[in-house]
DNA sequence: TATGAATGAGATTTCATTCAT
DNA sequence: AATGAATGAAATCTCATTCAT
């Protein structure tokens, strides 16, 4: 992938057609210019994360809250690993002010509302202000998976989801036992 | 600052004289090249941030610790909203590959040792893996305040900064009191 | 007909084919290249104008050959109005040199030579110089049609007539009565 | 001069900047794209046109009103003459729509209303409908003089002009000697 | 005959960099 | 030291034409 080792603007519509084994007429047959291709990619990836962000998974100090947890942290590392080449891109995107970043906001904003509203089930309320928390929370998840994933770390993706998963807990729960 | 509202691909040579009210021709006196400004924007921050990471607090479960820290996010917040044109172009730099990238994983290591040395201290550990746990803090602060700074998402900075102490707190210390 | 609204240049042989509900396949199938279109049409107008160029009227200062005069413009006009998409596009080529400038030109000289030799018949002769009356006459006529038709100005097709004829005859006549 | 030998859309960025002995970034550092360039020839020539219709002399049947109309069908032809190049292309760009067609229609238009204003002086009136005349009269002498110009037809500059002259007098004045 | 996805040569345009003044 | 007009390599994009089906 392109993208990956360059970046969007590194990635010249030369290279993209050659690694596609395809012609610049082709290219141009399917995309009317190349930030139009980039938005079909991210619009992928927003799909995927707007299903990912809708299937958050109600949170408990139960064990079996901490195992969907888990799973749901899992499912993020996968996709974050799989669309790592677009999802650098639209971070390089989101450096900018303009249409992608709006995009990248929105993205942000979902997943902030849910986990606000999952934060809004716990009794006792953990923190006292559940949107500053969700951002810092989706931050954490968001940026150290992303570190992982590029290999900007050298983490595995065990290590990070059990982490991320006792860290959201804590966060969460505080020290309460897992049930 | 042309950087801010086009990152580093979008700032054109052409913009950034016109804003300095220069040339083109005391521009090339001054830097070799467009990198090369660059370099030398990013050598700034990547300073401050080096005196930043080297002025973590020793924490502890204490109402001190906890304002010291508080002190210290606050300090990140502003170098941040300060230099927050350079670090979207950063970011922008880190999404590829390449120098930018590396020196960027620098700063992030930088930042990961000198808070896994601080998790070292506490007793008991509070984490099974403090390079993980490290990152994820890490990951955190960075990237909430840069949604912040930018303006992705509407938070203060005291908002901010108390709340990521909170959590902070809460994940180096369990649920343990204050004293 | 696409022809119309873009001229040579501005009409793809995608569009063409697409207007004509056809393939591309098949477009080449019928013609070798989109000149090769161009100058079929331009073929039909060719022929209707050398047929128009020969079915040009004796002349005399008579009501009758007024008449006739009057519908032979009318005839000038007709074809102008139905094949004037491809008339714009030959416009556009005859601005250009080759062929079909060229081809152009040879029209041209026919309509010339034809009102040459009807201008040869009128005693005394009118003018001087009759190849230049004859491609001013000429020249009037065209492009005060081509005006008309393309609706550059706004003038109905009987008062254009009845003008030109009028102005042709005092041109070929003086002030001669009409018998 | 580029436009003279392949028109407009002959004419390549490539080619002018050779003929112009300067690069492709010097080109667009003074045009803004191909087009801006043949805006600003065709503003030159329209200027040229907008102050030769307002020159048009009072027209009469006298000797010094047709040496005043042999002076001005001169100017017209050496103003064709110099710009013919650019008017090639103008008149490439009348054949198709857009707004250089509409600046066409303007200009023609303003030949028309100058005409027509002198036409109205003259008593009798010489035609039924001054602005259908007038459009004949324009459009003689236009293309005439574009034929002649872009050699399509064998006829020297003097001859052109005596007999244009020769033939707007008799349409103007009739039979009308010349005082 | 008919198709239309694919092609690629060639066009336009960009922008970091240079250099004569 | 400072200038900014000029450069040209390299990018994006277009569209007439081909060819496997």
């Amino acid at each position: 992938m392109v993208l990956d080792r360059r970046g969007y603007h590194g990635a010249r519509v030369d290279d993209i057609v050659k690694t596609a084994r395809a012609s610049h007429g082709t290219f141009y047959l399917y995309f009317s210019n190349k930030e139009d291709l980039f938005r079909a990619l991210v619009a992928d990836v927003t799909e995927e994360m707007r299903e990912l962000a809708e299937s958050l998974p109600p949170v408990g100090p139960t064990r079996s809250g901490y195992d969907e947890l888990r799973g749901w942290l899992g499912r993020f590392y996968d996709i974050y690993h799989h669309y790592h080449p677009v999802i650098r891109a639209w971070t390089e995107a989101n450096a900018q002010n303009g249409d992608m970043a709006r995009l990248g906001a929105q993205v942000l904003r979902r997943f902030i509302d849910q986990l606000v509203r999952r934060v809004g089930e716990i009794d006792p309320p953990p923190v006292a202000a559940p949107e500053v928390a969700a951002l810092a929370m989706v931050s954490m998840v968001e940026r150290a998976t992303f570190y992982a994933v590029v290999g900007m770390v050298p983490v595995e993706r065990e290590a990070l989801v059990d982490n991320l998963a006792a860290i959201l807990h804590v966060g969460l729960f505080g020290g309460r036992r897992r049930r």
